[in-house]
DNA sequence: TAGTTTTGGAGAGTAGTACTATCCAAAACA
DNA sequence: TGTTTTGGATAGTACTACTCTCCAAAACTA
């Protein structure tokens, strides 16, 4: 198809899709002239892959690349794959070095062994949990260990649905994608349904007179 | 004190700090002369609050004031507090209508009957939640029933341990700041231990040879 | 065949966001 | 008295993800 189609079918504007191109997030269709190419299927599955990610996980374009890259890249593992798509929807936040910093490090080191979970020391979900301990200390609610690990119990469930749904019979393709969706988009939905949650939760005791 | 003792203290620069009072986000301090102001801890409380928005909660500026603005409402209820906290943190998307929106707002709905939780329709949170079930189809991925109740279950836990920790004997200040900052950031520490246990499930799963 | 539309490619422009730098007169400090 | 800090105002900056414009070649249509 040519990339009116491809625009049609896909619902992104054509100058979108060359500021794709362009960027080197999608590869380019196959020429046949100087002046026109025509684009596959496997363009139009890419191209929602990329509004997914950009959509859908808030992703950089520059971190969509790098995980477009890992997907294509054929030697990749999948475990690896997942932490290239977690390293790159993490953002780059600086490190700081502080006796708030470290206590709160210690608390997330802590867990992590109470729990025994493989993670490496360089996780950047690591990084990101510390983070979250000191930005709740600095407005006065200090996260306890029973929060943590109350927590992690049902992220726990949750990420062994997730992983679990890794079907090793389907085509490698279609395995790495649904690695990398999962792994990008899957936070959504549980922050949706936490927030859910919360609502009703509130609902029940918050409401009305219930807020002393 | 001062606005560079407040910018020692916050670690927020004073330009910064001159752009928050610009925009309304931080109010003015007291007045000691036409060009002399002192400000009290509770500028700097609400300074960390608004840079606890900032970086943890990563909302934007314009939200973060209408975040303030019903904290600093004497008459708002918690439960509305908390849901104007999450409105303010939802980024406004397009309404979609087709068949694959309507779809997917059926499997909230369901979802949200079979639970029986109390959810206002006009949610952002349910918005949020089809529109992810919606991108994850665009690429392939159809989330089931079984999925969103396994998740659901697993929110709902952490959700009646944040409400739970609403203290009705403190001050209202305080609890107005915790429901505040609890809705804002704990869902990043439920993604953050998301993507640990992810990288857990996956190291004893995914790793090496297991990738099919 | 001629006029119109579409294309790849290149470059410039736009909007939004959150700051950051600069300037100035008045106040505070040493 | 000279230097530093302040409130206030204004302009500038960096980043991000597009979006618009132009042009020559190719494709389409009547």
């Amino acid at each position: 198809m040519r990339i009116s189609e491809l625009s049609r079918r896909s619902g992104v504007p054509v100058a979108t899709i060359k500021y794709y191109l362009r960027e080197e997030l999608l590869p380019k269709g196959e020429a046949t002239s100087a002046t026109q190419a025509v684009y596959s299927d496997a363009h139009l599955r890419r191209l929602r892959l990329i509004r997914a990610l950009v959509e859908g996980a808030e992703a950089p374009l520059a971190k969509i690349r790098t995980i477009l890259e890992a997907i294509d890249d054929t030697g990749i593992d999948l475990h690896r794959l997942l932490g290239t798509v977690q390293y790159a929807l993490t953002p780059d936040t600086p490190h700081n070095d502080g006796p708030e910093w470290r206590e709160a490090e210690r608390s997330t080191d802590e867990l992590l062994a109470r729990l025994g979970w493989r993670v490496s020391p360089l996780s950047p979900a690591r990084h990101q949990l510390t983070r979250t301990i000191v930005t709740l200390a600095r407005v006065g609610y200090q996260v306890d260990p029973q929060t943590l690990d109350l927590y992690a119990e049902a992220v726990h469930t949750a990420a062994e649905h997730d992983v679990g749904r890794v079907d090793p019979a389907a085509p490698r393709e279609q395995v790495v994608e649904y690695v990398a969706a999962m792994t990008a988009l899957m936070d959504q939905a549980l922050v949706s349904l936490h927030r859910l949650a919360q609502e009703d939760v509130s609902a029940r005791r918050l409401r009305g007179g219930a807020d002393c």
